[in-house]
DNA sequence: GATGAATGAGGATTCATTCAT
DNA sequence: CATGAATGAATCCTCATTCAT
């Protein structure tokens, strides 16, 4: 018996294949307007497009929403990811350096976030924002704010245990946003177009960072199990 | 004397008024496509808009431009600034740390570039570097190339006197690439839309790139006048 | 005994329910397209709205009828009545005074035709007429000459019994057939949508119709029965 | 010199045959428009067709009206006849026996109205009814009414000069717009549809409406000239 | 039979581009 | 040169109709 008849149980017998596409269909055609949307932007891309790549008619795809627009909030909200709170929890448990801390969370955010589709969200947002203006408010205030809060507590922790330097939290925030929200946009503009002349490898490119973020604030001759290593 | 005279510079001992605007046409043009641009996106904005905000009818465009693309590359071809003759020869006659160099050229940059429409530049080739392959790979060797070996020599003489740590080159001319462009995108971007919730103050975020990034480049104990201040 | 049994009648002691049922539904499809067709027109009824007027899936409709066009025709057949048959006898065997026949024709024609919905029949062919003159003239053929036919025997009646001054009878029957077309055009049309300004009480505006033309029709003088009466 | 110059004045030298032909553009395509609608309805009118027939491409239509809605309510603006004013004043100033004001009305009305394009105004309106209740009940203010309250005006001058006999003046009024609807209706639907079978003489058949209406409400034994006449 | 998911032809609307004035 | 009226290809979206379940 294969392993799909055991994991999809029941079902099968209650609904024909038609059905377990129509539930399939609004991820499909979610997935499909997220790489779209991405590659050429809200208005350059046809809804057409979208549907085919797809593998459904154009019909289809306003049986599932009303318009190009809510097509487009709906790839926004499918992709918010709310794992501030499983993050915020890992935070206030962690036992390590928070050098370390650091460390693990841009690992951590490039698995998960930066390598996966999630990214292009943010190319995503960045390049419509203008256009809009409710939108990225609305992933202003769900996702960056959330993130950038996380990360302020880090340095924080940082600061007080003594492990950092006392710096301009507020602005510091950026030091690590920054390089994040770069490998994002590089890895969904120019690094698509110009790969050749612009070899950037994401690893490598974090570590740079990580590595000259950590010797920026990490108090010289400070405890020395937060020391930058390589 | 008029204060277009005085605006419209020398040309105007030659020509008369109207052919002065005649020939100033193509750079209103140009001003406005790129407001545009930079605002909404290639694809949303319209020709007839473009033509308005530059105070000429539609037809007019197309006098000086075959195409709306045509008109894209304009404005790019238009913007890239040829900056970079003049400061690589200030970089050979620098004679200060290579700390207060990268303090320099990041205080230039801003006031030159960030601060400028330029930036929007940036930001418009990000977000339709998909769409213009082509453009996406013209920017990237005109300016960001020259731009990222600019940096690239400038850290590299901190090493090379001793004054920075061994890093990463290749990889750490994006501590320093990755803040600025970080920073036009907020400004074109989301800063616009959620300004109250995101009020960055590009002053002191470039304060706290350069503090971070000089205390995590520079060698420990070295000499003194190269130590990061505040 | 339930209901259902008394309203299906006596098809049900040889039908079970389910059975009953689906005789039904081209009848309520029929009774829903009806109402639909009157108040918006052909073109603007969705035939989803008409199945789900009827509780029935969008497929259904197209089980029982080929296409929306056919529909549209069913309904017009549907609803013309053959009742002019019977009128006819009637007419034949009437003994009252012509006038007081007008009263009555008119009176059933209001009861039974005027204020079901058969009068909106009328409305949606008229409205319709020049999209389906096939059906208009099956129209006119089936109903409307019939009745004009009928119309004009009992004028002709009046005249030929001295009750009635001698009239041009081909355009006479209209002084008859208007005001019912108004009346029935005017419910289903403005008297829908600005019914506080338009407070058409038919009964009334039956009387004063059929009052004028009575004083109109009736020989001054003439036989004291037949005289208008308020 | 040709009389046109003389009449167009300067206007030729300044304007060219295209500043012309703009001027007249919303006219032919009002014009066009008002036969479609009338003919097909408002839904079943492509907004191509309405273009075509005004000799202009699809594009050009939205250049003067920005959608199909928006075109039939133009078409209804345009065609309200603002002529109650006058037709209020030559009441006011009317000498003959109410009988004549009748027979004047009802022909002025013909030629100016009813056999003209604006006839196929109310047809359009009273089938759209239902899906334009604003532009119904617009109509029926601006019209309607006004017309009403003329008629009623007419009617109660004939009882109150003891012409007329005392009748219920409210509904009397549709003695007269019952037959004017009806002859407008049937002008833009049946009467297109099936002319053989319909041989409808306008002037015969207001003829004939006329002279059974006043026979109807002329006192009987009143005033000799307002007897009806034939 | 009944359903409703899927289709795609058709129609409204936009907008880059042309060209007569 | 400058204009803006006109065009029609391109795109969004609707809805009658089909058909697998």
């Amino acid at each position: 018996m294969s392993i799909s008849k055991l994991i999809g149980g029941q079902r099968d017998e209650v609904h024909g294949k038609r059905e377990r596409r129509k539930e399939a269909r609004p991820g499909e055609l979610l997935d499909a307007a997220l790489d779209l949307f991405v590659e050429k932007g809200f208005a350059a891309t046809r809804a057409e497009e979208v549907a085919a790549r797809a593998g459904v008619s154009k019909g289809t795809l306003f049986l599932y929403f009303p318009s190009k627009e809510e097509l487009f909030k709906a790839v926004v909200r499918e992709n918010i990811s709310g794992r501030f709170q499983e993050w915020n929890q890992e935070f206030a448990s962690f036992e390590g350096t928070t050098a370390d801390m650091v460390r693990y969370y841009m690992k951590v955010w490039w698995e998960r976030v930066g390598a996966s589709k999630a990214s292009g969200l943010t190319k995503l947002i960045i390049s419509e924002a203008r256009n809009f203006p409710d939108i990225a408010a609305f992933y202003q205030h769900e996702v960056i704010q959330p993130g950038q809060e996380l990360i302020r507590r880090i340095l924080q922790r940082g600061v007080e245990r003594g492990e950092f330097r006392p710096v301009d939290l507020d602005y510091a925030v950026y030091c690590v946003t920054a390089p994040m929200v770069f490998l994002m946009m590089m890895k969904h503009s120019l690094g698509v177009c110009v790969p050749e002349d612009y070899p950037l490898d994401p690893e490598r490119y974090i570590a740079a960072q990580v590595d000259t973020l950590l010797h920026g604030l990490i108090v010289r001759g400070g405890k020395s199990d937060g020391a930058p290593r390589k």
